[in-house]
DNA sequence: CTGAAAGCGCTTACAG
DNA sequence: CTGAAAGCGCTTACAG
């Protein structure tokens, strides 16, 4: 069981350098000769030395990580999402921390785990922070950007879609295209995404003077959309149009509705959704939604991350993104969308 | 711009003990009176400390994390699986560093970079690894095993279920069931996991001197899966029951049947799929499925790995666990089953 | 360009 | 139980 434990100085020795060129040979734009550094890589090889990196980062205050807080990979949102992430960091040089936190659960308990690990930064998705923990981090150096969620007067960044204003679009999508009574499914109650999606959609009927908004609550999975769907149709009331949160919920509908219901897709109930997941595109459900610009929101987060851990003085920014209408065959929608769409 | 770093000193100071008193207090089982640890935790509330992960990881040569490479993140079968990894390891004290790889690229180039992060161990997904690479983990004693693959003569510990019994035992439910020709839709040819559901499947076709079966790729994915159905349609002879490597081309396939081809599941096709992901049970499809025991082989491979972390004597492992099968609606079966099933 | 030396922030024998 | 000291494996002024 010998583990070797091989390190510069004996990478030193062998090429009959010093200890200091080794590390050097490692170091871009360190100065040292060519000759020197070859003596260095060929001894490296032979020993199979690779430089710790644990030792680097205590020493040059740089661990290179990235922490990322994610709830909820569980919502077919997110893996995508983490996917870019890592493919971005990955690109940079950076490695990724990744910590799971229960949805939407308070992650000061958790965060303290990866800060003692030195991470330069952190990026927090689907989940909050309270100011405290975000002014901790700020003592510490560390730079926070909070993904797809906003909390005001908190020391962190944030890049988010337009919520609000997409829930403003649909409602006028729905308006427009003769629709009488507009139903929202919510997603989790006290998500700044479910409250700005369900604020723009709400505030703008009532500007409209249309009839009250109906409203079940589906807590962002496919079988709380379900049981929402047959819910909003056990009242008296009925919709001929429901926004849904996020697409697992609005497939979960579209199921309720066609299935138990019986009713038609967009004939007798028109249905939009929220994120363009993967599955909103099958044929059997061909779900029109609205897509947040991920790339875009990704690049936005590691860019702002990266620049504040290369120069702390760059300030906090709150990027909002504006979002796409991905026209497909579940709701009837007017002549003149109004707003950006591709057909699919 | 006062980047504070307090250290064990700083604490030691303000607590009027010394700066072995201040690491003991954070060692359990350190032997430290409980007054003295009382001061140093007094002032390190203080003086806001934590210990810094990083300076103990080198001088105790142990960096409390664990590194794991996934591809195919988009999989739907990947994220419950990472949700677990996740959720195992952070619940036994585990950090940890995540690797995004291309799928089946060949991660040999990857690897370093995880390695020279000291991880302690590491779970590699959906990826296969060298025997080189392998030999050069074990002489640095750092423990690998591999998830959902199976690399014959590598220093590595396996966790697989029994893809090729899975395999056969589709082959019988099909042709128990009167199915005349059997095909099969196959993921990525060179994965572990494709081959052996495919051999089992096949091979017992051809004990039980079935029709020769038929085959198209889908490559693991929705739209694979679609277009595959579409030709194995086009045939002069065509499939009364298609066995799906995977859940996501078998949703695909049933779309491209009842869609495009107009045909009845199961009256006129049979088909069952591989994983059980979420959206199999969805009221659109409800896809009869094999079922991976996934939380036993997370389990399983969190133990060994950890096992093989803390005791560095402890032999390899190939594991294998035996599957599940979820009887939904998409599959005309026998009467009697004759393998473990749950119907939902 | 090169080497000797200090030091990053801890853990852990060692001696008391 | 407690403290002084060595050392984990590097980077980086400093002097030549």
């Amino acid at each position: 069981m010998a583990r070797e434990r091989i390190t510069s100085f004996d990478v030193a020795r062998e090429a009959g350098v010093s200890q200091s060129a080794v590390s050097r040979a490692y170091t871009s734009g360190a100065s040292i000769s060519k000759a020197t550094k070859d003596k260095v890589f060929a001894a490296a090889s032979k020993l199979g030395y690779q430089p710790n990196a644990i030792a680097r980062s205590l020493i040059s205050r740089r661990s290179n990580m990235i922490g990322i807080v994610m709830a909820d990979i569980i919502n077919p949102f997110y893996p995508a999402v983490l996917d870019m992430f890592m493919r971005r960091f990955q690109e940079r040089g950076h490695r990724v921390l990744l910590f799971m936190a229960s949805r939407d659960q308070n992650i000061d308990d958790l965060l303290p785990q990866l800060l003692e690990y030195q991470v330069d930064g952190l990026v927090i998705t689907s989940s909050t922070l309270s100011s405290e923990m975000a002014d901790h981090c700020t003592k510490l150096g560390t730079p926070v950007i909070l993904f797809n969620r906003y909390v005001p007067n908190v020391e962190a960044s944030s890049v988010c879609c337009d919520n609000i204003d997409a829930g403003r679009s649909v409602a006028d999508l729905f308006l427009s295209a003769g629709h009488q009574q507009l139903a929202y499914i919510a997603g989790i109650e006290n998500t700044s995404t479910n409250q700005d999606r369900e604020h723009g959609f709400s505030s703008r009927i009532k500007e409209r003077r249309a009839q009250p908004v109906l409203r079940e609550t589906g807590h962002y999975t496919y079988e709380g959309g379900y049981q929402a769907a047959l819910r909003l149709f056990q009242q008296q009331i009925r919709p001929d149009a429901i926004f849904c949160a996020n697409d697992i919920m609005a497939l979960g509908a579209m199921d309720a509705l066609r299935g138990e219901l019986k009713l038609r897709i967009p004939d007798d109930v028109s249905i939009i959704g929220f994120d363009d997941i993967a599955s909103a595109a099958w044929q059997g459900y061909r779900l029109t939604s609205i897509r947040p610009p991920v790339g875009r929101m990704v690049d936005a987060t590691v860019n702002n991350l990266i620049e504040r851990i290369e120069n702390p003085e760059i300030p906090l920014a709150a990027l909002l993104e504006t979002v796409d209408l991905v026209v497909r065959d579940s709701a009837r929608l007017p002549e003149h969308l109004g707003l950006r769409h591709t057909r699919e």
